[in-house]
DNA sequence: CATTCTTAGATCGGTGGCTAAAGTTAGTCA
DNA sequence: TGACTAACTTTAGCCACCGATCTAAGAATG
């Protein structure tokens, strides 16, 4: 591909203006000085810069407050764009997402499967750069690939801990390799993580200092930004929801723990109990059958709806140690699982954190459903790249692999 | 009192430096460009600062690798103090602590009772003064007073969600009053972060990147810590711990909730299933009933050994929850209640996490007891003041308020 | 309508942290 | 004793940022 979209800045400051601009969406100079803490004169050089860059524009005054009226900025939404891909076993997902996260482009393929890594690489290479020629977007603008993967990962390595049909996926060098064969900077990170990104850029994020999204895909896990940075621990592996525990004398869980919420209340788990109570499901796979079953609860009473109701209790019981530990001041549902089950999910995690949200006399604790919710892996992909391309942050550095 | 230390630098990371110097204990100029990624040239500079401020020495040479040797470097442990106070309803601690994170004087003193807040002030002033007198620390090296205090607190305002017994503190200005009276920066932070922050100076801190406290006094906590920054949330409350569910059909808790884990395995819940049990107990208060019950667990099997091993099993739940959102490198242990029951508490939090902490095959997670468990909250306040004069961070900025 | 006030924003000189590159110091090794 | 090496130190210069000052553009006042 080509050399790509031009050096946006060697700036520190350059970064968290940016930042604020797209955050609030439309800001003047004045309040980006009171916002970031700089001087007019700061704020004045620094956005000159990123207009120059193409990325600000302006677009407006506001009314007078007594002298000259502000000139409003925002961000050129078109300015930049980055692929999201959701690489899953059933389905690979691409997202092209510009700078305010909105798709502008959206293609599903098939998944993996047993091919190998490297031409499984390869296929994401030519299609990737499908994608970007169908919609029609200057190829110099994307500031490069996120790849998104459930489950944990280990640097920039590869994935560990992978579900047992991608054991192939072990080690190898993913970003390195997607890298080399686009030409473009590629991330990797897990779904949950990806998508609180995608979250925080689709927003406007003063709403929030410090959220999680909640995802729900075949397993569940949490993704983490406080102040706009992720929140990544001691390896990168936070948000592993899936298996803590909510009920010491639960069924036993294959990843050593007994009474882990995934257990009882992940979609294999609602799936298998739902096929025990004879509900009717396609068969074909846990995210189908899941669909339906949520289908089915929605339909009206029953065992469907029961037995979604009974893990939405348990998840919303996951909400709030996350809640409680974090001092999260919003969670957000998402997932391809949440997609079409919002409405059973929603109201049960809200209610939980009315009930026993500690904190909830200091500031209260949005509940909401993602806007992407069954793409928002991918946007999520699209969002990282976005996230460390223009408005990097010291604490969350994971270089990207740059290609040449 | 006096005008305090020397401004010690108004540098950016000259901060950053003295961070790296004191987490590594013994280290040479070349280490430290490794370490901050800074040049040599800014290194020499800037650890000539330090050293005119008294705040690092040269304490010896390395081995000659080749060419001349290294210039080995470290703090002076007495370059400056600072006092803690631990400031509870059953009694004040106090704890005069130097650079290193060690304690060079100590004091215990009656609670605040339910005297009016000017009054306690007024007399903790008066205490700490003589503290300082009687250790025969110059008051000039003082660099601040950090007050710690149990459950949530909100901003510098005061404290919030008190205790019923501390009713009267509401919304008193503790830091605004406690600096006017004494003239030193004044920092409020509630016990369980504290505690992490104390643990963080008084270890060598290469050693973990994401750890935790889990502290318990009355009831149960957590405070985080991440890179060297105190983790926050959206309103200083994280870590609340006390109020995760581990049993979905378990007894009602104060907070709103069911099976939390403070009303199953808190000291106070402990003392009284004891008591329940005929377990002979002094009835003096919680904290002198359950060092009873811990004796007596200790002393061998029994009804008290039962009910506390009952406690470690949901206290290792709440260190597996923690571990598991946060991806920890390490667990410490500290408060009243731990400190004589480290024994009886600590192996089965590391039993648990060895089962069933998710990213135990990316890293192993250390559980250990702190070294100073009966004092850390009092330790942590002092350590407080140290990291925000001495280390700030940009995102941890809690500004402390500062007499005059 | 002219004057004055207020606020937004640009420009300019200066400060300070940082770097690269060259110099100095203090060891080892033949 | 003289290379060689590695640990600092010094120096010149870059760049982000700031304070001060200037210009632009509207509001209020008579």
């Amino acid at each position: 591909m080509s050399s790509g979209p031009a050096p946006v800045t060697h700036a520190t400051s350059s970064a968290a203006v940016l930042d604020v601009i797209r955050g609030a969406g439309i800001i003047s100079r004045v309040d980006l000085t009171r916002a970031t803490g700089l001087t007019g004169a700061t704020i004045s050089t620094v956005v000159r810069r990123l207009i120059d860059n193409g990325l600000v524009l302006e677009t407006g005054r506001a009314e007078s407050t007594g002298g000259k009226p502000a000139v409003l900025l925002s961000l050129d939404p078109d300015a930049r764009y980055a692929v999201g891909v959701h690489l899953d076993h059933a389905g690979i997902t691409y997202v092209l997402a510009n700078l305010g996260g909105a798709i502008v482009g959206r293609w599903r393929r098939p998944g993996a499967g047993t091919d190998a890594p490297d031409v499984v690489v390869a296929r994401i290479a030519a299609e990737v750069t499908t994608l970007v020629a169908q919609t029609g977007v200057d190829p110099d603008r994307i500031v490069g690939l996120g790849v998104v993967s459930p489950g944990p990962l280990t640097g920039s390595a590869g994935m560990s801990l992978t579900p047992p049909v991608m054991q192939a996926w072990t080690d190898f060098p993913v970003p390195e390799a997607l890298g080399a064969a686009t030409g473009m900077p590629v991330m990797l990170e897990n779904d949950a993580t990806a998508a609180a990104v995608g979250e925080y850029w689709a927003t406007s994020h003063e709403a929030s200092a410090c959220f999680a999204t909640l995802y729900m895909g075949t397993g569940i896990g949490a993704g983490i930004m406080a102040n706009g940075d992720i929140f990544r621990g001691a390896s990168g592996n936070t948000g592993e929801i899936g298996h803590i525990c909510v009920d010491i004398d639960g069924p036993a869980c294959w990843c050593g723990g007994q009474g882990c919420i995934e257990a009882l209340a992940g979609p294999a788990a609602s799936v298998a109990a739902a096929r025990d109570a004879g509900v009717d499901l396609p068969g074909i796979g846990t995210a189908e059958d899941f669909a339906a079953l949520t289908r089915a609860a929605l339909a009206g009473p029953g065992p469907a709806a029961d037995i979604v109701a009974r893990s939405a209790r348990y998840v919303a019981l996951a909400a709030q140690a996350l809640a409680n530990i974090l001092d999260l001041d919003r969670v957000v549902l998402t997932g391809p699982s949440f997609a079409y089950a919002a409405s059973l999910y929603v109201p049960a995690v809200r209610a939980q954190l009315d009930r026993a949200f500690f904190s909830r006399s200091s500031h209260p604790i949005d509940v909401v459903i993602s806007a992407h919710a069954a793409e928002a892996a991918a946007v999520g992909g699209a969002a990282l790249v976005l996230q460390s391309e223009l408005a990097p942050r010291a604490s969350s550095a994971r270089v990207p692999s740059r290609a040449r």
